[in-house]
RNA sequence: CGGGGCGUGGCGCAGUCUGGUAGCGCGCAUCGUUCGGGACGAUGAGGUCGGAGGUUCAAAUCCUCUCGCCCCGACCA
């Protein structure tokens, strides 16, 4: 039993001004965290009991599917992160430091390097396979700009997975029982994630997804096709693009267009519509210009072009970068270029007589025509979907919806393995690479995307799978008031059940506002009233009304609510797209 | 990295423009009265005004530099 008294803590009268966001706010205001600097925080006792339940919910469905814990340490020697070629390809995003003797290190910001190099040590055949490992672990990244309290942070403990089998068949196996596991804790603790196709990124893989949980503070957003069949990050999303009929191609021509500068102005300004146009962007891969012509109504989409065009580096193109390559921003035109790399989107393909820049301030082509009129050095996807399209599978308009990304899955086929040689010798006498698969879930990221899901006005409403404490005891008196509280404290502890009791001497609106803040599952309240009636007030904390329990029932009574409220966390339900529910 | 905002006691803020004894509310401590939804009274503790340099008789306030934090964007396993 922990008493509020003693509690290690401090609850907020005031906001704190530096809160944007709903789960910062309340985690900061009800003590379960304090910042120590930008995305790095301190879990006090409150907040390091939710992170302990969340992980042990995580670690319970990990070892279900036969995944081992074990532990990888945090600072490695720069020489697997050098074979990997992650050494120099990761960039700032990673800290790194040099030991005693000058050599570098770094901080690990994922363990796929250290993961494989014990893969490779342990299984050397078959027969081994497949294996899983997982640990939780602090990871540093040092984000550019952290947010939102534990919504991104830059040092956080996450719970890594690696995953070593034979060849694909046996990997997709795999990879499907941590869908399963992923989708089990995820429920367990209350949220019905949104699975979501995602882009590799810097995991280097063939296939990847990621779990969100939908709520308006979500950073990321996804694209969700009606039925649900189809979903992803927007970074990757494809869609339908609708083509317009724009005649057979006319013989180009010149036009002045005095102060048409964007796409709208003139389109207008020439009386044609915004498909038929052709839009010019500009970016920079990090060594040289990227000229990306796409369909006038629609936008470029930086993670499609990023992959495209292997820059990770990827960013808009400055001014003076622009003018040293001769172009004129407003008045950019692919025709008759030839010093820059010119990426074509494929809606540009479809599309005739379309009205581009002339390369000359104010002036612009029209009736130019690809491939006629310019060439593309690369063709491919880079448009953006947009709410509205139709899906390219089923035919379904695709609605966009935000989400906080609390776990991701990555097939990493033979990346890993053949950059460190992990091998393992098969049936037919071989050596083979392990094909393998990577799976993260931030602890504190899913911990507060449950307080995003479930608060209210007055505080958090923490799921019985991860509350701190499974009941919450007023205490308004002392003497026999006080005796009774703490002999109720006793009881439910011998039932099994977590109790913090409100011993303070404050008035009785002070503990209420604190304990629907704080956010306990079950709270009973015992003062001279209930003693007199030989009574326990019981209220769960999502429900509006209270009850009188008679005393000797008092346990029985949180028993069964715990237990009826942990049954309705199901697991094993079947897969739905959630949608964004109204909290 | 670009744009915006902010650093004054534990929290929320005023004071800065127009330089002149550092304030308010909450919280905290002691005493008393209260006692089922953020009680009341009295007394009290607590701040080198983020830091450094400069201007001035005098700087929270003006100038220069710097550090930090928040928000938007860029970025992002």
């Amino acid at each position: 039993m922990q008493r509020m008294s003693r509690l290690f803590a401090r609850t907020l009268r005031d906001d704190p001004a530096e809160a944007a966001i709903v789960s910062h706010r309340l985690l900061l205001r009800a003590g379960y965290i304090r910042p120590l600097g930008a995305g790095i925080y301190s879990l006090l006792p409150l907040g390091w009991r939710v992170h302990c339940r969340v992980v042990q919910v995580v670690r319970e469905e990990m070892d279900r599917i036969g995944c081992q814990e074990l532990l990888m340490p945090v600072v490695h020697p720069s020489d697997l992160w050098e074979r990997t070629g992650r050494f120099h390809s990761v960039g700032s995003e990673m800290a790194r430091l040099k030991d005693r003797w000058g050599r570098d290190m770094v901080l690990a910001m994922t363990h796929e390097e250290v993961a494989t190099e014990l893969g490779q040590w342990v299984a050397s055949s078959y027969r081994q396979l497949p294996v899983c490992i997982y640990h939780f672990q602090t990871k540093f990244r040092d984000e550019p700009r952290p947010r939102g309290g534990l919504l991104r942070v830059r040092e956080f403990t996450m719970k890594d997975a690696y995953s070593f089998d034979t060849d694909l068949e046996s990997q997709e196996s795999t990879y499907q029982d941590f869908m399963d596991a992923y989708l089990r804790a995820f429920r367990r603790c209350g949220i019905e994630p949104a699975i979501v196709e995602s882009d590799a990124g810097a995991m280097q893989g063939s296939g990847a997804h990621e779990f969100h949980c939908l709520t308006e503070a979500g950073e990321d957003t996804l694209v969700v096709s009606a039925s649900g069949r189809y979903a992803a990050n927007i970074e990757i999303a494809t869609a339908q693009k609708p083509v317009f009929d724009h005649g057979e191609p006319q013989p180009i021509e010149k036009v002045a267009t005095p102060g048409q500068e964007t796409i709208d102005d003139v389109a207008a300004y020439l009386g044609v519509e915004t498909h038929q146009t052709l839009k010019a962007v500009f970016y920079w891969t990090g060594d040289a210009l990227a000229f990306v012509a796409i369909r006038g109504d629609l936008q470029v989409n930086e993670a499609k072009l990023r992959s495209l065009l292997q820059a990770p580096d990827l960013r808009l193109a400055a001014d003076q970068e622009l003018e040293a390559a001769g172009l004129v921003a407003g008045y950019a035109s692919p025709v008759g270029l030839s010093n820059v790399t010119v990426v074509v989107d494929d809606s540009v393909e479809s599309a005739t007589n379309l009205v581009a820049g002339a390369n000359e301030p104010g002036f612009h082509l029209v009736n130019v025509n690809y491939p006629r009129d310019f060439q593309a050095d690369l063709r491919g996807d880079i448009a953006q979907v947009q709410s509205g399209d139709r899906s390219v599978d089923h035919d379904e308009p695709l609605e966009l919806m935000t989400g906080i990304e609390i776990g991701n899955t990555f097939k990493l086929g033979t990346y890993y393995s053949d950059r460190l040689d992990a091998q393992y010798l098969g049936a037919d006498g071989r050596r083979h690479p392990f094909v393998m698969g990577s799976y993260g879930i931030g602890v504190g990221r899913l911990a507060a995307s449950v307080v995003e899901r479930y608060h209210d006005a007055d505080g958090i409403i923490w799921p019985v799978s991860v509350a701190p404490y499974d009941v919450h005891i007023v205490q308004l008196g002392t003497g026999d008031v006080a005796a009774d509280a703490e002999r109720l404290a006793g009881e439910l502890e011998e039932a099994g059940l977590s109790v913090l009791l409100d011993d303070r001497g404050d008035s009785a609106g002070v503990k209420f506002n604190d304990a629907d803040l704080i956010g306990l599952p079950f709270r009973c309240t015992v003062s001279r009233r209930t003693l007199a009636a030989s009574a326990v007030e019981f209220k769960p904390r999502a429900a509006t009304d209270r009850q009188s329990i008679p005393r000797d029932q008092i346990v029985q009574t949180v028993l069964e609510a715990r237990t009826a409220a942990l049954a309705a966390l199901t697991p094993d339900a079947p897969v739905t797209m959630p949608t964004i529910s109204a909290s």
